[in-house]
DNA sequence: TTTCCTGCAAAAGCTTTGCAAGTAC
DNA sequence: GTACTTGCAAAGCTTTTGCAGGAAA
């Protein structure tokens, strides 16, 4: 089996519960995080909060703005949600499920795209990892990840 | 002449004027950039619009802070700031006048680490030009900027 | 003289919080 | 039943803006 065709598998692979991710964590299972994770699991498309309320139904939805907020501040510290800050001055973050360390470009209109993860990871492999305790030992800080943005311009926008 | 010598002389070269670098890119010369500017190039502390203003004397300071964020966004615009967006939701900026492509290391506590540059190049270095060629062609971003942090916790904090 | 900049105050945005009612466990 | 979550409204922060006065070119 080559490389493409595990990854297709891996695709097509049942996503564990949420219900279960949440207990494992010790997070209450809600209907509005269930609903709110699931969400976020469907789309690539890094959706601010505010898109996310819009997406289950906008002000009509069974959860507020303030709970969406709440929410994915408690699924980002259970390490189920990524945060992605913005550049600019007072545009609202973006949020991602895939919490998979991978690459994202961030394009000049503020949308951010993902990087399939098979070049992906070439890339994050590509910084070696006696670099990276060499930072240890310059800085004394504890290095916990790596972070890697390709910034660029969309061409339709 | 070895590389530490070299970067050593580099070092003590003289910085070219704020004035010229301003009117160079058809900014207009007052008192409160020159002044904020020279406080951002002398200190490596990555700080917030308001910390730069207390460092300029704070309320008693010839600049407002309105002041401060629109002449850092001018001289962001002008290439010659670069802004450092927070991670942490309500946190402010940090705003960096070396605008030479560097890693950062942002520790838990929300500081930002100048790393030295021969391995802040050591880094960059690393991620080979044909990869970024390839997210081109894949994604259509025309690619602008390789963005590398280091994220990880400081002993003392 | 013209054009841009400053500064104050106010507005605009995003995000967080207090608290009462509701719900998972 | 207990402890945590929701939702509303209000507050808290950072950042931007309108506009009148001031300064650079």
């Amino acid at each position: 089996m080559n490389k493409t065709a595990t990854q297709h598998a891996l695709i097509h692979t049942a996503p564990i519960p949420a219900r279960d991710l949440f207990r494992r964590r010790g997070l209450r299972c809600t209907r509005q995080r269930e609903a709110l994770y699931e969400a976020l699991r469907m789309t690539t498309a890094h959706p601010t909060a505010e898109e996310l309320l819009d997406s289950l139904g906008g002000k009509s939805a069974e959860l507020s703005l303030a709970t969406v907020y709440n929410t994915l501040d408690a699924l980002e510290g259970a390490g189920l949600v990524r945060r992605l800050p913005s550049r600019r001055g007072n545009a609202p973050a973006r949020y991602d499920a895939d919490v998979t360390s991978h690459v994202h470009v961030s394009t000049a209109d503020g949308r951010v795209l993902d990087l399939p993860h098979e070049i992906s990871e070439r890339i994050m492999a590509a910084v070696p990892a006696e670099l990276l305790e060499e930072v240890e030992r310059i800085t004394g800080v504890r290095v916990g990840g790596l972070h890697v943005e390709v910034l660029g311009v969309a061409p339709d926008a």
